[in-house]
Parts: structure tokens; sequence; C-alpha cells
DNA sequence: CGCATTTGACCAGC
DNA sequence: GCTGGTCAAATGCG
């Protein structure tokens, strides 16, 4: 389940990387004594003035590992330049002459009809995908609309699809499918494809937002150096987080009382800047992948949102 | 009424 | 030709 660094990356370049990634771990050491003095401050007590002391301690090491974090992000992306521009054309041409907009979309010389361009899309073959296998339905934090589902060869369950709610306003190309693959225990397979690119993940590091489609590199690459078990050392997932639990209200069916409380714990993140504490009270990632182009490639363990409810975005697949 | 989901049809890749 | 991925009309729901 570890990652390897791709062959092409040069040594000198693969040295650097290495570099960033013990910057970054001394970092989040930093961070962690910086967290454990400021929780010794505040025990007994909900004082707030201990917080406001240790708070800008605290949010300059999370600016360090950003620093880094991006750092990594951006040399990563460079070993991907080929996918990246892949991904980049996909953007324009799905956005600019999306289906959703009927005129621009005769600029295909489809000589059908408006009824006939069902499924006339770009299959995005090439776009960088990631897994994440978790013991029940979790939220990764976006807000996802289902656009389809599928009966799978050799599959119990039928797949779901889902993109990004933002697709058609914001262009945001992100797809995610989700495959119930055991049933007992049960175990759901979270396949992602593509970055999101709207304006609905401001809390999502800049390692996202910065980049843009035509950077989508592998985010996760800059983790792979050693298998993640504890949360803390991971600036990107705990970053990952905080956007996560910002996000929960997007995507979080109405009617669904135990997300109503997640509702409301999310907008507690919002004033706080403190991203740890937002992220240790999530549950934790069981496996995540990052690949290329497919689903089979190397895995990044950690724990998130495990606590999630298994009917949170689909159900028992009917 | 507006938005999300469902579902059958269509298309690209193998 | 088969399969997976996507579209969009129909339907459901708040």
């Amino acid at each position: 389940m570890e990652c390897t660094w791709p062959e092409s990356i040069p040594s000198n370049k693969k040295k650097a990387i290495e570099e960033l990634v013990q910057g970054r771990d001394i970092a989040n050491k930093l961070r962690s004594l910086l967290n454990k003095s400021a929780g010794d401050n505040n025990n007994n007590n909900n004082n707030n003035n201990n917080n406001n002391k240790a708070a800008p301690a605290e949010d300059l090491v999370v600016k360090i590992l950003n620093s880094f974090t991006n750092s990594l992000y951006i040399l990563n992306s460079a070993e991907s330049d080929e996918v990246s521009q892949i991904q980049a054309n996909t953007h324009v041409t799905n956005w600019n002459g999306g289906p959703k907009s009927s005129e621009s979309s005769e600029e295909t010389s489809r000589n059908t009809t408006h009824k006939d361009r069902r499924g006339c899309y770009k299959r995005r073959k090439t776009a960088q995908s990631w897994t994440k296998e978790t013991p029940s339905l979790t939220d990764d934090g976006y807000a996802w609309r289902k656009y389809g589902q599928k009966v799978i060869l050799n599959a119990k369950f039928p797949r779901h699809y889902y993109r990004c709610t933002h697709k058609h306003d914001q262009g945001c190309l992100a797809t995610k499918h989700v495959q119930r693959i055991h049933d007992d225990p049960p175990k759901y397979r979270s396949t992602y494809i593509g970055h999101h690119t709207c304006r609905n993940i401001l809390k999502v590091p800049e390692l996202f937002l910065d980049s843009s489609p035509a950077s989508d590199s592998s985010v996760l690459l800059s983790f792979d150096n050693s298998t993640i078990t504890n949360k803390e050392d991971n600036p990107f997932f705990t970053s990952f987080q905080s956007s996560i639990k910002q996000e929960y209200k997007e995507e979080i069916p109405s009617d669904h009382n135990d997300i109503a409380h997640i509702q409301s714990s999310s907008s507690d993140y919002l004033v706080s800047p403190d991203r740890t504490v937002a992220f240790e009270s999530l549950g934790h990632v069981s496996v995540l992948s990052s690949t290329l182009d497919s689903d089979n490639g190397d895995v990044i363990s950690g724990d998130m949102m495990g606590s999630f409810n298994d009917d949170f975005l689909i159900d028992d697949f009917p």
C-alpha cells in the first residue's frame, strides 16, 4: 500500500522532494508540540485566552506545512505534465462545448437531434483518478450530484456515478463513482476522477485551489514516502479534512439527523483557524490510493470519516 | 416550482 | 459486439 516514486523523476528532483518531505515532517512535529503545550495550558477550563495565545503559532505552522505541501505538489505536478495537459484539454472541451449549452454544442457539427446527444461526451480515459475504500459510505466534503447508475459486469452491486454539483455553474469537472464491493462486511470503493475546480472548495488547501486544472497531478504522491498511520503526521489530510468538514452541508440529505449535527459543527469550524481540531473531530480514511489513469494504483492509508452512515450518499443499492 | 434522483438511451474504447 | 461512462427526459420530493 505504499507509493513509490515514479521512475521518471530525476534523482536530484527526487532528493528535493525528500527534503521537502523531511521539512514537512519536522514542521508537523513542531505543530504537535504546539498542540500539546496549548492543551496543557487549556486543561480544566475553557479559557479562550490561552487559545488565542497558541493560535498565531499554530497558524504559522499550518502555513509552513501548506508551503511544504504545495511545493511538493508543484514538484509532482511538473512530473505529470502529460497527464495535466490532457486534463486541461478535457476541461476546455467539456466545459466550453458541454452538451448543456445547446447552442455551443452545435459546433460539434452533430447532425443528430437534440435528444440524440445523450451519451455524446469525451471519455476522460486518461484523467487522473484515485480510489478510496471504506467500510462505510463516507462523505468527502464535496457537493456531488448523482448522474447515473450502472450494473457492472462481474460486480455484485451496481456502480453509482456522481459529478460535482458545480459542473455547470463553475465548470468543475470532478467526478466520482462509488461501488459497493463487499456486502458483509460492507465495503465501498469510491473512485475520484479529476480535481475540483469549483469555488465551493475554498477551504481546501491551496494545493487544490491554486493549481489550475492543467496542473492536475497526484496530490497524494507527496505523502507516499510513508504509510500514514497518524493523521497528525499529514498536513494534507489535516487541511483536506478541514475543507471536508465545511462542505458537509452540501452533500448531506436534509432529513438526516446525524448529519445535521455535523452541519452545525461545520459552521463552528468556519470561524476556527485551527484545522487540527476540525480534523481530529472526524474519523479516518481507510484506504486512499492515487493513480494516473486507473484505480489500481499506489495507495495511501489513513482513516477518513469512517463514522458516517452507510446510507449517507447511496443506500443499499436497490 | 426548482432541484435532485432515476433510468433508459447513446457513445467511445477495447 | 460488449462494456463502462455519460446524457437528459421523466419523475420525485421539499
